[in-house]
DNA sequence: CTGAAAGCGCTTACAG
DNA sequence: CTGAAAGCGCTTACAG
């Protein structure tokens, strides 16, 4: 690999004129110029992007820390469009993505830690998928701008993410307004504050309208895959007083409800209601197309990078920002079989 | 943030000396090795990974190049399951990745090259995913490793790619098999090599079988996603003879079709027989569920990245690797009508 | 066991 | 318009 220098020889000039001429510095001379371009061309010269960034401070990466299992990760069509928002932005902004994820889940939350200590990045994003409180010490004296896809914790500069309690109030609001009052929610520990929010959006519903929330039909399961979908759909159906509209708090777990109804003949919508959240893409081509509440992915990423990009200019950015989510109706959802 | 300086001077010893103690050198004593903890304790000191990068030449980061529009790469769980693959191995090995699309569909050829050229990183992965042959030169010219997932260009130290050849026969013979003679084939210019191959397969499964392959049978889609499936599904079932067999040269071209087939009231597999490729996840849980090619997305992904590791471990890995197929059947196909 | 010095490959004031 | 010099923050022989 050629240098600055080796360049600067060759078109008899100093390396001071070279690293203008790549700049695109005026000052130069048109025929000065035009010799460090050919000296360039000749030793097909690249410049040493660690050294620039060793000297001007930026090396044009912005992180994207997902603290969790890959496994989980590419498993997950939400989280997915989260990262394409981010990839988005940040090529628009000729930015490239430094991706790190958790080596095993039980390493989640020290991963966070030590990958945001000394990396190679100019700013970062990390999308939460478990509560960084723990982490906000370590997280708060990083030297680079940082913002979080998800929940403000201590120290937060920004923080993106989408109503989760009035996204889960309005599909309850919903399921109430259609007749149902034994209404089954499916959360899990997974991603713990968002879900939490949306147990509170249902609990909130149910309180506006006056009516108790049989807390017995809260299930709350390890993960957030089809698999548990499917336990939890199992867990709720075969009570002899089953629920007449399951709630679930992901569309990952409302399609393993779908499954566990399926292969029970129990129909949907016909003696079973359910709704799901996020509106991945997957849902509308299910069978029934499943009503859920679209919160959107992409968007978070990219309102995330954007924010980042801000901080980057010296921006101030709001601190916490909510993003609407919208109820979207579809096959999967019907008054209870008593109403009708 | 505090420099190395800033430590020494702290603990009374030079910045070489903490350098040791960081990199975990042996010949110094326990006394200052202890100092020098706590110093960096003290400071909360971080090392700066450009300057180490600079002087080690090392950076820890693997560059994973696909030279897309974001939008198709995420729409794409078989480039996913690859940039699983890669991620997980990444991991494995205490590399980041460096994820690099192209910012527009038009700019992709020229992504390549671009950012080829001097990026931070110690070694790179490039996605085939459209003909590279144009940028061997290129990235011929690179200092650092690089492998391709895809077939081998002029210069590649190695690639890494799936038998799509052998892939595409054991599905058409599968085909002739039941009896099948009129089968439409749905191609794609879009990742040019692989679909290519993938065609020759039919061509010699029929030659095999000393059939004629009726080439006006043979759709080349400009896209691959659903939307081309369903088209040249309607393009090949309108016919006034049209074939009992579709084989879609992609899991996604395949799904289209299905969708064309429901809404047309033909039945799968009754009235015609449907094969993909890939075996995405989706396509297992179709109605009916789709027989397909599996090539394994994450293994390619994971292979490439032993590869780039053993070339920086001076290893010489194998040039071209070529990954079996598996054929999967499913519920999508039958014998032909007139076979019954 | 410890440190002074040089060097990695750039860019940035500053002087001319 | 051009260049000499210092500096970014480390590590690496080398000498002691």
């Amino acid at each position: 690999m050629a240098t600055i220098y080796e360049v600067a020889n060759r078109a008899g000039v100093s390396p001071a004129t070279v690293s203008k001429v790549l700049s695109n510095k005026p000052y130069v001379s048109a025929a000065t110029r035009a010799r460090v371009e050919q000296a360039i061309a000749d030793l097909a010269y690249v410049p040493n992007k660690v050294a620039r960034g060793l000297t001007t401070g930026r090396v044009f990466i912005l992180g994207l820390l997902v603290p969790w299992d890959p496994n989980q990760i590419f498993a997950d069509p939400h989280l997915l469009e989260i990262i394409h928002g981010v990839e988005h932005a940040a090529n628009q902004h000729d930015y490239n993505l430094l991706l790190s994820t958790a080596r095993r889940r039980a390493d989640a939350a020290s991963a966070c830690e030590r990958w945001l200590r000394g990396n190679i990045l100019d700013a970062a994003i990390v999308v939460e998928t478990l509560s960084l409180q723990e982490q906000s010490a370590a997280l708060a004296q990083q030297p680079y701008p940082w913002v979080v896809v998800g929940y403000p914790i201590t120290g937060t500069r920004a923080a993106i993410h989408a109503d989760d309690y009035h996204g889960a109030m309005d599909a309850t609001r919903y399921l109430l307004g259609l007749g149902h009052r034994r209404i089954g929610v499916v959360s899990s520990v997974q991603r713990p504050t968002a879900l939490d929010e949306r147990v509170r959006g249902v609990q909130a519903a149910f309180a506006e309208a006056g009516l108790p929330f049989d807390e017995s039909l809260l299930l709350v399961m390890d993960d957030l895959g089809a698999d548990d979908g499917y336990t939890a759909g199992a867990v709720l159906l075969r009570r002899p007083n089953p629920p007449s509209a399951i709630f679930a708090l992901t569309d990952r777990l409302a399609l393993g409800v779908l499954r566990y109804a399926h292969e029970h003949s129990i129909s949907v919508p016909g003696s079973l209601s359910l709704v799901g959240f996020d509106d991945i893409a997957l849902v509308a081509h299910a069978s029934p197309p499943l009503t859920t509440v679209r919160q959107a992915g992409f968007a978070l990423g990219e309102a995330a990078a954007r924010a980042v990009f801000a901080l980057l200019d010296g921006d101030e950015p709001p601190h916490d920002r909510v993003l609407p989510t919208e109820l979207i109706v579809r096959g999967s959802t019907a008054a209870p079989p008593e109403r009708r």
